[in-house]
DNA sequence: CAGTATCCAACTAGATACTG
DNA sequence: CAGTATCTAGTTGGATACTG
């Protein structure tokens, strides 16, 4: 019963941080890293500095509002850093971080998810319709 | 000239989804699964079958709206199953499909990630803004 | 138990125009 | 070049009430 009890509070210390729970900040950071743009950014950023215009181009559609405001919450959070050269015209780049570093490895893999498995959620949808129009009748 | 088109040809094969590219599907499939719902959800499904209300239980916080609207749309794309028992009172359950174990274990990391790295996120907010406040004057 | 249906406040994000 | 500022259409998702 003891062990148990020893047991139960170990892991309860470890697991500190549980985004199961509605209260836990984790929560909230699991909701801002699961985003397209920081997907897309964390990626198109890991072959070394990339300038705005470069990710903008790359991040083909996205706005500047959501590549600056994206960037603005990355650099905050600690997963990009930004420099800037006081040229004329100024020119600034953006570099991951090592904690960047470490969730883009993660995030990498739900974007090559998505292109490795596109066709086979297709099927998935269709079949899925077929069968939900048939108990239209 | 002759090997370097051929060499751009099949790279262009192989990356027929690029969701760098704003009109390619995969960026709006990117986009669903970067969810922290799905994640939750998923994350949740890992050790077998769960009822839903226990997967209400277990996301804490999670609105009947968006559970039931986030299984659909989980069962529709494939990645999981939807088993009812006609039983009084009826009794739904849901399982990761193979597709969607395979979606888990990368969401899983996402999740990881977020707990295992809450305090280094608060501690790069704390610098972040710690440095811009001293740029107000 | 496992949902469905509806309403609506709040947030999101694109478009547009402007700037050091 | 690398943004900022503003406006708004559209979407999101919680709350609430009801159902087989």
């Amino acid at each position: 019963m003891a062990t148990q009890t020893a047991a139960d509070r170990r892991s309860a210390e470890r697991d500190a941080y549980d985004a199961y729970l509605a209260a836990c900040p984790t929560r909230n950071l699991l909701d801002r890293i699961s985003d397209k743009w920081v997907t897309l950014l964390l990626c198109a950023l890991q072959d070394g500095p990339r300038r705005y215009n470069e990710l903008s181009r790359k991040l083909a559609g996205i706005s500047q509002k959501m590549l600056t405001q994206t960037l603005r919450t990355l650099e905050r959070d600690g997963l990009v850093t930004r420099e800037v050269t006081p040229s004329v015209p100024v020119r600034v780049d953006y570099a991951l971080t090592p904690l960047g570093t470490s969730l883009r490895a993660t995030v990498e893999q739900l974007k090559l998810w998505a292109e490795a498995n596109m066709d086979h959620v297709y099927l998935a949808r269709a079949g899925y319709d077929a069968r939900n129009e048939s108990h239209q009748d």
